[in-house]
DNA sequence: TCACGGTTTGACAGCGTTGTCAGTGGCTTT
DNA sequence: AAAGCCACTGACAACGCTGTCAAACCGTGA
């Protein structure tokens, strides 16, 4: 006893199979009746379609790509970033029958674009999800394009205009977090950089800036300290700056890893927080609730920002609708315990 | 300019195309000149195997599919236990030319038999990898087994034997937690367990209380709190151990989340840790790093677990070798900062 | 009644592989 | 020299579906 075919179906329901394929792919011009009576014969024989027949015979491989960066491949676990990506790019693809080909990469390997422009070849996804950070990486950006597959980028930063982007206002919604600060009365407030690979932080540093301004706030440089992403990184920025002679009253990092990392710190040097110290971090990962006190911080949508991505990829596959261009999915802030009035 | 396929490599290497398909299949009998000629057409014309002919044409889909518990569909997020599941089965499966279908789900969905049952009837993977906690559920190994379709079972608690499981030993390895704890002098060693639903966590309970038994420490009830894995469980339970008359002076959660939990609470309390009280979770995530102090805890090799369990079915799928046994994977002690000797 | 146009249906040729089975040719054995 | 064996190679039929195109059908207006 082995799967039904479309012959089978035909068959059983005295029609070609040609008819049984329309009906199951819903294409018009079938007769009401007709239409019934494949139905009927597809329930009873449990028939499901044969993806590789499928696919070989119209040419396409009905699989999405979805190339991110391994977050531990070195040791920065942001695990929930990728989690977040597929959740969006699974309920994209899921709800119009197309798979999802994972493919975790360390953007630090020398060979990657070798390694990506392989894949395509092998496995020929009919289209492709660009995560960031890879997808600020001109030289991982052009390896894709090279292979002709279509592809979205995800990117929390900026995006570049030429392909279709999915992006968050990085920018803006960092300059609110400011204000917000600036509400409670912070005059002083650091702010901790990350990696600059990741374009997106330096949208959020600009944001920073932008929000001291508008406050009436100066910019100093000796309020602003270069991490790298990690909580290790958070920690020593957070020394340095609570080190100055004049430190600030609030502390502002580029993602939660480091804002984690400046909590400690303030904690070994019996800082209370948000008492003498504010601290604000970006992301929102599951970290940020589970700190003490509970960290304030921007949740960056991803998980619709994925979807957003792969529906347009989707889109564009089935009907060649255009892709170039940027769409924009708003963050929000999360007001937490970690933030409070500036001390005086 | 298209793909080229197997005959236009047959027609440059002046042989069948069934030669063609020996060489790139690595069957045995083909004359190492004529291999080298068909390889150097191969490099020449670039030529890569249609996946869907291929499938097609072996009845087989080269597809493994990888079916786990979504972590933040009810917010326990503990993604980085998806993501080693993840790593370990792309390793496996990119050595053998398998791609990975994966398919988180909720493990409370009423339907999540015939979802399961769906989905493999649709994609048709060739094995699956079934990860705990669903792994560890009759209803749902059920409706796999019943798609005749053969598969492995990942799960840290003890296999069943009826299917071939991969576990670690999560009773031997928390009774040498309460070892090191008793060597630094602890004699009121507090225990939070987890939510009953997951094997292991009874497992880990026993470990326990074998630890308590060879190092001549009475098992009281008064010391044990339960909790859902949850952190926030973790709190409660912390609240309710160090309000006891003569409290424990270590606390020894069944996971990492809960045992941050206990730390937060212990934190809310004045509490130094590990002065005053120890602290000890299992599973290390990320966080166990990052809380200040950082959490002495329990590594489940996890990616390694993932790997062995997916190679095994790989094997099974090749050669038919026997299916039906139970792996142990060791897990290994992580002494950091929560834990020290005992006040006194 | 007949031609006409639109809707519905079917025959059949691929799609690019693998599996089966029948050669083919060289070497050993009798 | 004939027979037998083995290593190698190729022809061809699947595999289960979609796309193309032609045929059948059906209602309508002339």
């Amino acid at each position: 006893m082995t799967r039904a075919t479309i012959a089978d179906v035909a068959r059983l329901a005295g029609v070609s199979i040609k008819t049984v394929s329309r009906v199951v792919n819903r294409e018009p011009n079938v007769r009401d009746a007709t239409r019934e009576k494949v139905e009927q014969a597809i329930a009873e024989l449990n028939y499901r379609p044969n993806l590789s027949a499928r696919n070989l015979a119209s040419l396409r491989s009905h699989l999405i790509g979805l190339i991110y960066d391994d977050p531990s491949a070195y040791e920065i676990p942001s695990a929930g970033y990728v989690i977040s990506l597929q959740q969006g790019v699974l309920r994209a693809c899921g709800a119009a029958d197309y798979a999802v080909l994972i493919h975790p990469c360390n953007y630090r390997d020398q060979h990657i674009g070798a390694e990506l422009k392989a894949l395509v070849e092998h496995a020929r996804p009919d289209g492709i999800v660009l995560a960031a950070p890879l997808s600020n990486m001109p030289k991982i950006v052009d390896a894709i394009a090279a292979t002709k597959t279509p592809f979205v980028k995800l990117s929390p930063g900026e995006g570049e205009g030429r392909q279709y982007t999915v992006v968050t206002n990085d920018r803006e919604v960092c300059a609110e977090m400011v204000d917000y600060l600036a509400s409670l009365g912070h005059k002083r407030i650091g702010f901790v950089t990350g990696h600059t690979s990741h374009s997106a932080v330096e949208n959020r540093f600009l944001g920073y800036k932008d929000g001291l301004k508008r406050n009436g706030l100066a910019f100093t440089e000796e309020l602003v300290a270069h991490g790298d992403n990690s909580f290790g990184s958070g920690e020593a920025c957070a020394n340095k700056l609570l080190a100055l002679s004049s430190p600030p009253t609030a502390i502002f990092a580029a993602n939660d890893d480091m804002a984690a990392g400046v909590m400690r710190s303030a904690d070994k040097m019996g800082i209370d927080i948000p008492g003498q110290l504010s601290v604000a971090g970006f992301d929102d990962v599951s970290l940020a609730r589970q700190v003490f006190p509970s960290l304030t911080t921007i949740r960056q949508p991803l998980s619709a920002m994925a979807e957003r991505a792969c529906l347009a990829l989707i889109r564009f596959l089935s009907d060649g609708s255009e892709l170039h261009d940027t769409e924009v999915v708003p963050a929000t802030l999360m007001i937490r315990e970690s933030t409070g009035p500036a001390p005086r």
